[in-house]
DNA sequence: CACCTCTACGACGCGGTGTAGTTTGGGAGA
DNA sequence: TCTCCCAAACTACACCGCGTCGTAGAGGTG
């Protein structure tokens, strides 16, 4: 039985192609965005050799591993990235969190704190207030 | 070039040999621990069929990688693990957070913490006080 | 010496990823 | 209508990581 862990990671080209479609949607203003087959590859080929269908292939994986979805567009698919990378990243870490079976997760969290750097923790600071704000004001214990 | 990351990814049967190697560490009062390759197998042939050398792949394996050490004890390698479950978790969370080169940094903590209980929470505020007293209390701007 | 135990090294299968060629189906123009 | 082009779909192949062992040596012990 080979390995599961049952989560999707990216490969190199995956991760670069990811890129695209989530540049393609935040410069296409939130609400469209997206990017085909073609479009991808127009890109990548002014960066490096390419074949269009490699490209074709990695966005069909992509799919299968419900990291994009689809739309068509005349004859061909348009690609949209599944969540943002934000959201990606956010989702990775705490599969990590939670594979681990951490027991003690407050030194999990220290170590990670301690490889942070001021900005972040204010950023961590500020993302934590926004949830408590959001869970309502917490009586004084 | 089949892909890189620079990432130590933990396969299944790994990840179980450093429980092993974990459990013997605490269990081993702090001091001392690790497990020799013969000791992670009488383990393993408890709970299933698995060859001696398999274990001492993976064992060799994990070394190649710097997840654990070694040290001579009569003519077998005792393995001690590089560091702490906690300390691995937050290394691999923290790689994440910098690998997918995210900008808006607070979003994806945001995220993050979306999918925590409040027992996690708690124990994230618990960390960030230390980490603040840690660094001197931090005079009012 | 015979034996036992450990290490070192190599090997194989399988799935994931990078990479691409070939086949097929359907619109668009001559 | 017939042809050509484009995009999709399918197939293929190499390489690497990981689970899985086997075999060959080296060095103590009875």
């Amino acid at each position: 039985m080979p390995h599961s862990t049952s989560a999707p990671r990216l490969g190199d080209l995956e991760r670069v192609v990811m890129e695209h479609l989530w540049e393609a949607a935040t410069a296409a203003g939130a609400g469209f965005g997206g990017a085909t087959v073609r479009e991808v590859h127009d890109r990548l080929s002014g960066e490096r050799e390419i074949a269009y269908t490699t490209v074709m292939t990695v966005l069909d994986r992509l799919a299968k591993k419900d990291l994009v979805t689809r739309e068509r567009d005349g004859r061909a698919w348009r690609y949209f990235p599944a969540d943002t990378r934000e959201a990606l990243t956010a989702q990775t870490m705490r599969r990590t969190l939670d594979d681990m079976e951490v027991t003690d997760r407050r030194t999990a969290l220290l170590h990670f704190l301690d490889g942070a750097t001021s900005d972040e923790l204010d950023d961590l600071k500020a993302a934590l207030a926004e949830i408590e704000s959001r869970a309502g004001p917490q009586p004084s214990p």
